[in-house]
DNA sequence: CACCGGATTGGCT
DNA sequence: GCCAATCCGGTGT
């Protein structure tokens, strides 16, 4: 159960990830991810098994979003990946933008696509117009928010794994290396 | 019911 | 580099 959800973070890159909301069609290639490991993983808001209405979202069937509001500002974008009951989720941390980036740029402000369009996981939310009133929608089919096999893949040594980002307070777990991106893009967020 | 703090970002010193 | 922004979930009284 564990190799599921990191083999999962790893698989999605290179998938698509898209959106048609108010505002127009956006998409990007997902570059780089985080796995979340169920109730054991320390850094998991479901660590401990813990149920609330926030992560009730987390222990529904794989195939769903768990879009949750962090700092009061930020929404960030999770797949949940697991059976019902076990509580599996990839954090999608950055895109490479593709198309829409002109819609792109109105929701974040910008007037030019620099490498920070879709860097780190509250600004491509901010991109892509993600908000948590999409939570725990499928995203398998094509309407409001899905994922797309777009034929890309993306092998094993051209993957880099490292700590996951700001979850200091999940002690040992902290360590472990779940967090996934493509060597060499760009687009992947600026944090440490 | 009150308090604490966060899977972040970007603006200011 | 530091820190405010800004909401609400989670926890304990």
């Amino acid at each position: 159960m564990r190799g599921d959800v990191v083999q999962t973070a790893k698989a999605l890159l290179g998938k698509k990830l898209c959106t048609d909301l108010k505002g127009g069609f956006t998409s990007g290639i997902i570059v780089e991810t985080e796995a979340y490991n169920g109730v054991t993983d320390r850094a998991s808001h479901a660590w401990g098994g813990r149920l609330t209405k926030r992560t009730k979202t987390m222990y529904e069937k794989g195939g769903i979003s768990y879009i949750y509001l962090c700092y009061g500002i930020h929404h960030l974008f999770n797949v949940i990946t697991g059976p019902v009951g076990e509580p599996h989720a990839v954090l999608i941390r950055a895109v490479e933008p593709v198309d829409g980036i002109d819609v792109m740029l109105r929701r974040r402000k910008m007037e030019s696509p620099g490498y920070r369009l879709t860097a780190g996981p509250g600004s491509m939310s901010a991109a892509l117009g993600i908000t948590t009133a999409l939570n725990g929608t499928s995203l398998l089919s094509r309407e409001g928010i899905w994922i797309e096999d777009v034929g890309k893949t993306v092998l094993d040594r051209e993957i880099e794994a490292g700590p996951r980002v700001g979850v200091g307070y999940a002690g040992q777990d902290a360590l472990l290396p779940w967090r996934f991106s493509i060597k060499g893009n760009r687009w992947k967020s600026p944090v440490k």
